[in-house]
DNA sequence: CCACACTGTCTCGACGTCAAGAGAGTCGAC
DNA sequence: GTCGACTCTCTTGACGTCGAGACAGTGTGG
């Protein structure tokens, strides 16, 4: 089946025959995919009254296990968002009384951010609601695909996860 | 090489074993891959003055040959923003002098979007700058490796794209 | 020919993000 | 010890996006 790209990538070799687009049908996909996947993301979420940046910072928390406390600068690169972005989520999350910031017992420039009990729910719940609906949009793939795909993917992500830019 | 979503996944798979969480190597991945080309694709248009949205605008206008002009809906469906988004972004074009807007001579509620000269060859210049740029974050995989990812990512975009939602 | 539902674009206010930089605290070299 | 480079978090102001709705124009069924 066509997607939006096909006809992207056509284009170009129409308008631009002198330039070699190859790339696009990679990364033109995930960008659009991307997108797509944010919205479908809010819809789901919007079932249990979080915003997707709600879930991302309650979910972090969460995998890091009890006491359920990571620092700020922990969440930015899991998050992959700035550092005053962070702390303004972490303000409006405590003013709902989702997290708490406790300070940090060995360096007293750091902060802890913890999930109180409620927040702990919620991420639990709503992560169950995220997996049935990626389970829905990857129906599309076999098994043997899917890991496939996340091998690809995994060659990309890798370098950007670890050589910090 | 491990990347940050096979932490994630390892994360989850000690704190919620009774869940599965094999979606996540898939999705997580394409939405944080797309996070960080958005970063990567600012700093390489940086150099040429232009911001992403810019780009997406102006190279959608470029692609369609030959007057060069589109509709606000058309581009709607090719940049995956909302319709105010849209006007805001072809005002602030028409400010810079990239683009200009025309009545639809067919449909008179409507409105035709049209590259300038200058919008045009800030296009063509742009373009092959991103294309360098995908090209050494593609240099990881073989010329195969990247057909296939092509594929496997188009099997997920096409619902998408096809069946409007 | 005339309702009436629909389409295409724009307006508006609220919101979240970013980049840059400030301020407090840490730690190694000397 | 203490100077200076570095790290961590927060502050600020500008900006872009969104969602909801307004409005003009279209075109179809009766």
């Amino acid at each position: 089946m066509e997607d939006e790209v096909d006809r992207l990538v056509a284009a170009w070799r129409r308008e631009r025959p002198d330039l070699d687009v190859e790339p696009l049908e990679v990364l033109s996909r995930v960008s659009r995919l991307a997108r797509h996947l944010d919205r479908a993301r809010r819809l789901a979420f919007s079932e249990h009254q979080l915003e997707p940046w709600e879930f991302d910072v309650l979910t972090a928390l969460r995998r890091a296990g009890t006491p359920y406390q990571l620092s700020p600068g922990q969440l930015l690169t899991q998050t992959l968002v700035t550092s005053g972005t962070m702390t303004n989520r972490i303000d409006r999350l405590a003013k709902k009384g989702l997290v708490e910031r406790l300070p940090d017992p060995s360096d007293r420039r750091g902060v802890l951010v913890r999930l109180t009990d409620e927040g702990r729910d919620r991420a639990d719940q709503s992560l169950a609601g995220l997996l049935a609906q990626e389970r829905a949009i990857l129906g599309e793939l076999s098994r043997a695909q899917r890991s496939e795909l996340a091998a690809l993917l995994r060659q990309l992500t890798a370098p950007f996860d670890n050589i910090p830019g």
